[in-house]
RNA sequence: GGCGCCAUGGCCAAGUGGUUAAGGCAGCGGUUUGCAAAACCGCUAUUCCCCAGUUCGAAUCUGGGUGGCGCCUCCA
């Protein structure tokens, strides 16, 4: 199996730190505010790296955090007038009632920044103790000087990133890049804990590397992020957690998802092109949503419109119409056919979606193989070609797969008795050739969001 | 200014130097159907932004251009 990696700009065979156990830590959002597709794609992502990991056998931690406490937290607490902490009360259960929308496995360890102080706090003493810090009126930063390999992570040379800075708050600061590991509170308002430094809250890169070292230890397999989280956010956790724990400690792989865009641009509440999940999630199954993220490689940026969600939709109704109508009729196939060219064998399948899964997680080639699947059974289908012994491999096959893609097979659903009994209504007429009435019945149904398709085995459903 | 990514049919999109460039959506024609729906069959890139080079062989590698995007500030 192949990851691509970050940290050396390309594709790496996968080897775990421990045979068969994969320790992958994700950074996650910020919550002061709904989530939105871009938190979605991230999550979704990382979820199927999961799923495959699990797929392929691994002992799989997974942690992701939520971030309860920063400047953007303390902000839009003070417009509410709430406490930082009843905002990230109500915020959290909404990203966990998306992310279940989205069907995404909740993760092994979900911790909040503000349960880990204690732990972050030790880090930057440990980084004091190694002379890595120094103390300014506001604050603990680290002093990137004092570390060597900083920006080579990202492949960011110091002095030119210099150029590039813009002018920083702190004028105190040894250097702009320098970032701050401790900030001393400022007024009553923001929510504060005891240090040596005096009352404050951690910054945001040290949280990161706190809670992983935390639940994951000095070493781990995978970190994973948005793309934008390379630099300055992943090379700080970086620089902190080598500069305590040594040059071999840390995650071995760097995974890091593309972004969504809007009209090629990205998507930001700046631009005011903005779309929560929420909204989404009014018009459109949250699994076509899913499925749509699933049909871009994870590294590429996605293109967000409307028409790209319908197509989505299409796409993923095929694979839904093929499962639900794959036991239709099934009870009449032979069990064996002598023509042999029939045979399918889902195995074939199985390794080539495989291979694709392996190739760094090319999930939209492995898309192409379950699509190239459904058209050759259905090709089978209506040639009549099709046996017993055929329809439980489908199933097999669509089943295994859909244990990473998680867009496939959906909860039964169940229709209204009043529309049972008009469903028989149109049975019986249509049996009597009262084509009148059971067009009436259809549409009338259709309306109700029912749609109905007559099969040579009877006629069978859907819900819009 | 620095670092990095991307460019494949009307739209989306895979492609790890080597048989006819996956697959999905949309469209058109046909089969099937009481009519539909779903499904099937057929058609839709001699060509992968442009130019040069490496190679027996390039969408894939190298150099140069053009266009688009991201990071360097909080960001998934």
């Amino acid at each position: 199996m192949k990851i691509f990696n970050t940290k050396s700009g390309g594709k790496e065979e996968f080897i775990p730190l421990k045979k068969g156990v994969v320790k992958m830590y994700v950074c996650g959002p910020t919550v002061y505010d709904l989530g939105h597709l871009g938190h979605g794609r991230s999550a979704v992502c990382f979820d199927v790296i999961r799923k495959y990991l699990l797929y392929k056998g691994f002992k799989v931690t997974f942690v992701s955090n939520y971030t309860d406490i920063d400047d953007k937290m303390i902000n839009r607490a003070n417009e509410e007038g709430i406490t930082v902490k009843d905002l990230a009360d109500r915020i959290i259960p909404e990203y966990v009632r998306d992310y279940e929308a989205l069907g995404i496995m909740a993760p092994d360890i979900a911790p909040k920044a503000t349960e880990n102080i204690a732990e972050m706090v030790e880090i930057i003493e440990k980084l004091q103790e190694k002379g890595h810090t120094y103390v300014l009126d506001d604050g603990v930063y680290f002093d990137v000087k004092s570390f060597p390999h900083y920006g080579k992570f990202s492949r960011q040379n110091l002095e030119d990133l210099k150029m590039g800075a813009r002018v920083d708050v702190n004028e105190k600061k040894k250097n702009p890049y320098d970032f701050a590991l401790w900030k001393l509170k400022k007024d009553d308002f923001e929510p504060s804990w005891k240090s040596q430094w005096g009352e404050g809250r951690p910054g945001w890169h040290i949280e990161c590397s706190a809670m992983s070292f935390r639940y994951l230890g000095e070493k781990f397999d995978i970190h994973g992020g948005g793309l934008d989280l390379v630099f300055p956010h992943h090379e700080c956790e970086v620089a902190q957690s080598l500069a305590v724990f040594g040059d071999k400690a840390f995650a071995k792989y760097w995974m890091h998802n593309g972004f969504i865009n809007i009209d090629n641009e990205k998507m930001s509440k700046s631009l005011g092109n903005f779309f929560t999940l929420r909204d989404i999630f009014e018009k459109y199954d949250p699994k076509v949503v899913r499925f749509m993220f699933l049909q871009t490689h994870y590294r590429n940026p996605i293109n967000f419109s409307l028409d790209l969600l319908e197509q989505a939709k299409a796409g993923l109704q095929r694979l839904r119409d093929f499962v639900r109508t794959l036991h239709v009729g099934y009870e009449k196939l032979p069990d064996n056919i002598d023509d042999v060219r029939i045979i399918v064998n889902a195995e074939d399948y199985v390794k080539t979606f495989e291979q694709y899964m392996d190739n760094d997680f090319d999930l939209s080639g492995a898309l192409g193989v379950v699509f190239d699947f459904v058209k050759t059974i259905n090709a089978l289908r209506s040639t009549k070609k099709l046996t017993k012994n055929a329809i439980d491999g489908v199933e097999k096959f669509l089943k295994n797969a859909d244990k990473v893609l998680n867009v496939i097979f959906e909860e039964e659903k169940s229709l209204h008795s009043d529309t049972e009994k008009l469903i028989e209504e149109r049975d019986f007429a249509r049996k009597n050739k009262d084509f009148k009435k059971s067009d009436e019945i259809r549409d009338k149904l259709l309306k109700k969001g029912v749609v109905l398709e007559d099969t040579p085995n009877g006629t069978i459903w859907k819900k819009l």
